[in-house]
DNA sequence: GTTCTGCTTGACGTTAACGTAAAGTGAAGA
DNA sequence: TCTTCACTTTACGTTAACGTCAAGCAGAAC
């Protein structure tokens, strides 16, 4: 359990409904980092990139959940190649979407159209390599039998 | 048809089976790239890379088939996002094979384990972002039915 | 108070994967 | 012979995605 802090006691009922005990967590950038094994300095990358855009409280950047599901994401669409330029278009579809007008709307309908096909080619590309992989290891194997039979 | 060569009429019998008219097909840099659509800078890095070696005839690259195939490997790996170094690493299995040791290759089924888990991370990875997109575009559509009911 | 942490902003460095420009070669066609 | 064309090497330039200091602040701990 954390220690309490030395600004007014628990039991105090809190005049801000935001400060509730029970409130959202937050994260500081280090916790993040450390959570998702990647530097302060990655995350502040991305925030400079316009993937991230956390809260300030005084000079310290606050993370909600939302801001950890964004990073998420991010390093998620990392792992399948995609630029952190791509990966913020797709991102800010969440954000241009409440207030979207149609030619907006369609634009993004568009975009999610290529990105499912990029998938789809992907998971080719995993197949054809994962053949690979399985006849490499049968030769491989065979290989081994004919060393020691 | 390809024009005749100046050396040699066709009709004569060739001494050297190698040069046989119905050989294996070989290819100059510039056929290769456009079949692939990169260019030939991209080919001779790969080679400076490790990833190609291709016969030498007086000062130019001939490319066979196994070239072609190791550069279509090659890109593939790329669009799952390997870099080149760890394409190099499985490429090289191929050449390590034949002639290796039992230690080599079993340390060649580690690294084909590696590459499995890679590649089930991936599909993982892709699950997700497909779900990702349904979701985006399950609400862009309703967003757009709130627009014009 | 001072010391320690964990954060901040800047600014320059680094690596991978090519791009690009320059200058030369060699064979084939006009 | 001259030109063209596709190739060659060499070498410096570029972009993305961070890494790596440096110097400084703010609050908690001692």
């Amino acid at each position: 359990m954390p220690k309490p802090s030395h600004i007014a006691p628990q039991a105090t009922p809190p005049d801000n409904p935001e400060e509730t005990v029970s409130d959202k967590p937050t994260y500081a950038i280090g916790e993040l980092a450390e959570m998702f094994e990647v530097t302060p300095r990655t995350i502040r990358f991305y925030e400079q990139e316009g993937l991230l855009a956390p809260e300030r409280r005084g000079q310290r950047r606050i993370y909600h959940d939302k801001d950890r599901v964004r990073l998420k994401l991010t390093l998620r669409g990392k792992r399948l190649g995609f630029t952190l330029a791509e990966i913020r278009e797709v991102v800010e579809l969440y954000d241009t979407m409440p207030d979207g007008n149609a030619r907006q709307l369609h634009r993004i309908l568009e975009i999610l159209a290529e990105k499912r096909a990029d998938m789809e080619q992907r998971k080719e590309d995993i197949r054809l390599m994962q053949n690979e992989l399985d006849d490499v290891e049968t030769r491989c194997r065979a290989a081994l039998e004919g060393l020691a039979p």
